[in-house]
RNA sequence: UCCUCAGUAGCUCAAUGGCAGAGCACUCGGCUGUUAACCGAGGGGUUGUAGGUUCGAGUCCUACCUGAGGAGCCA
C-alpha cells in the first residue's frame, strides 16, 4: 500500500489515495463526518458520508477519537466552497490505534500543563509553523556560510575550563575530574579561523545562570562564525547580510506558517541592510535623554551595561536590527580587543531585534596581541595555564580576526512573534524545567 | 538570589465570609456541509499542603510547596 503526504495531496486530484496519519479533529452532521487528518506533512479535512462508505468505515467513524492513529483511503478534490483548499472524499477508514482521553483538547490550555504535556503539544498546529520556521532559518543559516566560503568546524561540548569566566556553567563528572558544558565555541573558533580563514560553529549551548525570564533556556542553539583578517566593520556587516539572508529565507518559504502565527511580516520585511550602527556613546545619550522626557524609568549611566529594558527602547527607535557598538572594555569579555582611538572602549557589536527581542547576537573583533591578552588573563583572575593554547594563537601568526554568536531560539521568536522562547525547540531546558 | 502575581472537576475558568458552578473533554441521544460545529441528557470535587481567626473559610491571616512574569546576567 502506497502512502500519500498531505502535502502533495494537489498532485493527486481526482486519483484515489491512501493517507497514513492522526486524527486532530471531528466534526459531524448526522451521516455526514468531517474528520481533520494530520501526516507531519500538513492537515486535511476528510468527509465521511455514511450512505457512501461500509458499515465498518462508518462505525470507525463514529468511534475514532482525537489523536487516534488511522489509515484512511479517499479521493482528494477541491473544497465546494473554499477554492485552493483540499478535501478528501473518504472510501476507507481504518483505526490502527484508537486513542482514549488525549490531554490536550480543542479548548484553551495554560503554560504550565502545556509544558508538562510537551511531547504531545507538538503535535498542534502552532506548534507545528514554529518549529517548521525554526528549520527554515537553521537550513538559512548553514546555507549562508556554506555559500560564503565558511567551512563547518564544530567545538567541543565538554571543555575544561569557562571560556570567559563570567557566566554560570554546568559541572559535570569527566572521569577523574571535572568539565563544564560549553557556554560559547568562540575560543575554539578563533583556533579553527586560523587554520581556515573562515569558519563556523553550530552547536548546543549551556548556561546555568538562574535566569527566569522569556528570553532565556539553560540549553539553547548557538551558531558562531569567526573569520580570520575580519576587523569590526567586516564583522558587522557580516551580521547584517547574515541576518537579512534568514530573515529573507523564511519570507520566501514560510508565508503560510507565518500567517498562521499572525506575524506582521511587512516588520520583518524592513530587515535588509543596511542595518543602523549606533555607538554605545550615543546610545547612551539616547537612554538619558528618554528618561528625562519620562519615556524611561531609570537614569542610565555610561560605563553600565543595558538592561532589558534598555535594550527596548533602543531598539523601539528603529525598524530594523540595531548594531550597538564599542562597549566600555570593562563590562565586556577578558578578549575583545580595546579600540585603538579609545582604549577604554572595546571593538565589539551586540545587535538587538526588533520590536523588543533584545540581543540576538554578540560579537566583535578579539585580541590578537599575546602581551595584552595575557595582561587581561590576569585582570581577571584567570588561570593562564587554562588559556595557553589560546594564547598560542597569538603566538604563532597572529592576525586581527572577529566574529560573533547567534542565538537560535531568540531569531526564531523574532521572526515568529512569539512571547516567549520556550516554544522555539522541541524539548526547551529552563531553570526547574528538566521534564520532558 | 530578590520582587510581583496565581493555585477550585482531566483542561480553561466562575463563586459579597453563608447550598461547589459553567464551558471543553468523556458517555448516551439528535442533526447530510461542519470549521475550537451545534442542540439535549449524564457521570465527574479532600478548593496545592499545614496551621490559625470565625457560629461558619474556596474566600481572611501565617508558613511552606508548585507554577507564571520580571530583575540581575546573558544569546
Amino acid at each position: 500500500m502506497t502512502q500519500t503526504y498531505i502535502s502533495d495531496i494537489s498532485k493527486h486530484l481526482g486519483e484515489e489515495i491512501t493517507i497514513k496519519g492522526w486524527l486532530y479533529n471531528k466534526r459531524s452532521s448526522g451521516k455526514l463526518g468531517f474528520l481533520e487528518v494530520r501526516d507531519g506533512s500538513g492537515i486535511i479535512q476528510g468527509v465521511v458520508s455514511k450512505k457512501e462508505v461500509s458499515e465498518e468505515t462508518w462505525a470507525n467513524t463514529e468511534k475514532v477519537t482525537q489523536e487516534s492513529s488511522i489509515i484512511l483511503t479517499g479521493v482528494p478534490r477541491e473544497h465546494p466552497k473554499k477554492p485552493g483548499v483540499y478535501e478528501l472524499d473518504i472510501k476507507t477508514l481504518e483505526i490502527v490505534t484508537l486513542t482514549e482521553d488525549y490531554p490536550i483538547t480543542p479548548k484553551e490550555h495554560g503554560v504550565e500543563f502545556l509544558m508538562d504535556h510537551r511531547h504531545l503539544w507538538l503535535r498542534s498546529k502552532r506548534q507545528h509553523a514554529i518549529l517548521r520556521v525554526r528549520h527554515t532559518i537553521i537550513k538559512a543559516v548553514r546555507d549562508f556560510f556554506d555559500d560564503n566560503g565558511f567551512t563547518l568546524c564544530d567545538t567541543p561540548v565538554f571543555t575544561p575550563a569557562a571560556c570567559e569566566g563570567t557566566t554560570t556553567l554546568f559541572e559535570v563528572g569527566y572521569f577523574d575530574e571535572k568539565a563544564y558544558l560549553t557556554q560559547s565555541g568562540q575560543l575554539y573558533n578563533e583556533a579553527t579561523a586560523a587554520a581556515f580563514g573562515k569558519v563556523y560553529c553550530f552547536g548546543p549551548t549551556f548556561r546555568a545562570e538562574k535566569s527566569k525570564t522569556r528570553r532565556h533556556l539553560t540549553e539553547f542553539w548557538m551558531v558562531e562564525p569567526e573569520v580570520a583578517y575580519a576587523k569590526l566593520d567586516d564583522v558587522m556587516t557580516l551580521a547584517e547580510n547574515f541576518i537579512s539572508s534568514v530573515v529573507g529565507r523564511v519570507l520566501e518559504t514560510r508565508q503560510e506558517e507565518l500567517k498562521h502565527l499572525e506575524r506582521d511580516t511587512s516588520k520583518l520585511e524592513k530587515a535588509m541592510p543596511p542595518f543602523p550602527r549606533l555607538q554605545y556613546d550615543d546610545a547612551v545619550k539616547m537612554l538619558q535623554q528618554a528618561h528625562a522626557e519620562g519615556k524611561v524609568e531609570n537614569r542610565f549611566e555610561w560605563g553600565g551595561d543595558f538592561g532589558a529594558p534598555d535594550e527596548t527602547y533602543l531598539s523601539s527607535q528603529y525598524d530594523k536590527p540595531v548594531m550597538v557598538h564599542r562597549y566600555p572594555s570593562a563590562i565586556k569579555a577578558f578578549y575583545m580587543e580595546p579600540d585603538p582611538a579609545r582604549p577604554d572602549l572595546a571593538l565589539c557589536v551586540d545587535v538587538l531585534a526588533p520590536e523588543g527581542y533584545g540581543e540576538i547576537i554578540g560579537g566583535g573583533e578579539r585580541m590578537s596581541s599575546h602581551e595584552l591578552l595575557l595582561q587581561r588573563i590576569h585582570e581577571h583572575q584567570l588561570p593562564p595555564e587554562a588559556f595557553d593554547w589560546y594564547l598560542d594563537l597569538r603566538k604563532y601568526g597572529s592576525v586581527p580576526h572577529g566574529g560573533f554568536g547567534m542565538g537560535i531560539e531568540r531569531c526564531v521568536a523574532w521572526v515568529c512573534g512569539l512571547e516567549h522562547v520556550r516554544e522555539t525547540i522541541p524539548f526547551p531546558r529552563m531553570l526547574y524545567r528538566l521534564k520532558p
